[in-house]
RNA sequence: GCCGGGGUGGGGUAAUGGUAUCCUUGGGGACUGUGGAUCCCCUGACCCGGGUUCGAUUCCCGGUCCCGGCCCCA
């Protein structure tokens, strides 16, 4: 028996019918939104990855060296792709530049829950500008994303790396001790800040200065609380959008910091609480990376969302969608009939309903029982009396009642049938 | 990379130093044109490798995969 890779899933039927109806909510979202599809490769230079996140990533990743000897990584996340086609080909384009994306992404991790090796993203990216009102944007389509998948209980953080950033480099020179000190206030391990600070002979007022920062939670008005600088009257016209939009529930944490990476703006993340620790369905804030792969500048904003962390909380929520395979299963009652069978179920679907016929040549009782069991709404029965009569019986496979129909009419019959039951459920 | 808990038919389980129970699913049959019923039959399993042993599914070691957690999380 071949083994599935260590991180890996294979997913059935019924799981992608739940997965996929996500995927095209969210989809259906960014449209909405006027956010176009674009599909970048899933390997690309490894060195993509790298100028973006330094060498140290290359051990997260999937990569190898490819027969010209190229090196190759499998893509870790999708951004930098985005990015990377907007500079070498999409520059020119009307500004802003609206994209969305979905695709696997592959990171050589320890699998756990919420975790995988290889893992679904659906992201989008607003190229052109870092106002307010485009943060505003990106926020509101994350947010309608979650929204539109049927999830109810999310949080939604919203913080400006740049307050800590600015203070934190005009403090401390050197750029590596600067970036140690990010990632522990990440961590929120204050202590291990306030120990680097000193022995870096830097002054204890910093400490509190950043602790008072990344504390600063709660609704806009926390930031009266910190000193006013220039990220304030940002932060306070994106709120007064986000609630035009609709979206008056997130909360401000000025503690975001999201690791050591490219963000320099707004950042924020939504986390479903009903999951354990990798709770984060969504990441997202502005950035520059455009000239990192030899752009001009230009401001973006962007998200991911984590596919398979929102269906497990979905799965918390107990959201699942039904799984029906199936509306109409034709039977013939005895061999004789089967050509018939097949001529009806051609007609069926046809009509556009999802129609199936026994293959097995099973008798009549045991593909009844087959149609119950996958589901079917409605069984077709063709049997020598009806088609005497050049007609079918059509049964409902939820109450038993038949009714006899011209066979020339099965699939306009079926398909009120189908409506008759949908409008009794709702 | 580290820590803890696990791997018995497709799924769920029981027992055991002498190759395995039960349920379910799947396939077939009875019921000879009406279904989740009943009865009968069949397919189908001890994660992999090494060690101890006359003999290992069972005990020991290593690996692998799964579940959860740490680190990390672009």
């Amino acid at each position: 028996m071949i083994q599935r890779p260590r991180g890996t899933r294979d997913f059935g039927p019924a799981e992608m019918a739940g997965r996929r109806a996500v995927e095209q909510a969210m989809r259906n979202t960014c449209h909405r939104f006027g956010f176009g599809e674009v599909v970048t490769p899933t390997f690309e230079q490894a060195e993509l990855f790298t100028l973006r996140s330094g060498e140290e990533i290359v051990d997260e990743m999937y990569v190898f060296r490819d027969k010209g000897n190229r090196e190759i990584a499998l893509r870790p996340e999708i951004t930098a792709s985005v990015i990377r086609f907007f500079v070498n080909e999409m520059s020119t384009m009307p500004k802003p530049l609206k994209l969305y994306y979905v695709g696997n992404c592959f990171r050589y991790e320890n699998p756990q829950s919420g975790r995988y090796r290889e893992f679904f993203q659906l992201g989008a990216e607003l190229i052109g500008n870092d106002n307010p009102e485009t943060d505003a944007e990106v926020i509101s389509l994350a947010v309608e994303c979650m929204r539109s998948t049927g999830l109810h209980n999310f949080d939604v953080r919203i913080g400006h790396i740049g307050i800590l950033k600015s203070l934190i480099t005009e403090e401390i020179e050197d750029g590596a001790i600067a970036g140690n000190v990010l990632r522990m206030i990440d961590k929120e391990d204050f202590d291990a800040v306030g120990q680097t600070l000193e022995a870096n002979g830097i002054s204890g007022s910093l400490l509190e200065s950043i602790t008072a920062i990344a504390g600063t939670k709660g609704g806009v008005d926390v930031l009266e609380s910190i000193e006013e600088t220039e990220a304030h009257e940002h932060l306070r016209e994106l709120f007064e959008i986000l609630k035009l939009y609709g979206i008056d529930d997130c909360q401000l944490d000025l503690g975001i910091v999201r690791g050591l990476d490219y963000y320099s703006g707004m950042v924020f993340e939504i986390d479903a609480p009903k999951l354990g620790a990798e709770k984060q369905v969504l990441g997202g804030g502005s950035y520059t990376l455009s000239e990192l792969f030899g752009g001009e500048p230009v401001f973006s904003t962007g998200f991911a969302i984590g596919i398979d962390r929102v269906m497990l909380a979905l799965e918390a929520e107990k959201e699942a969608p039904e799984y029906a395979p199936m509306d109409v299963f034709v039977v013939p009652t005895e061999d004789a009939m089967r050509k018939y069978a097949f001529a009806i179920v051609s007609k069926i679907r046809a009509r556009g309903l999802r129609a199936d016929v026994d293959l097995m040549r099973r008798n009549m009782s045991k593909s009844l029982k087959y149609a119950s069991s996958k589901g079917a709404r409605l069984a077709v029965i063709v049997g020598k009396d009806e088609m005497a009569k050049r007609s079918v019986t059509l049964r409902d496979m939820k109450s038993g009642e038949q009714t006899l129909v011209p066979a020339d009419l099965v699939a306009e019959e079926l398909e009120k049938a189908l409506e008759n039951q949908s409008s009794e459920q709702s």
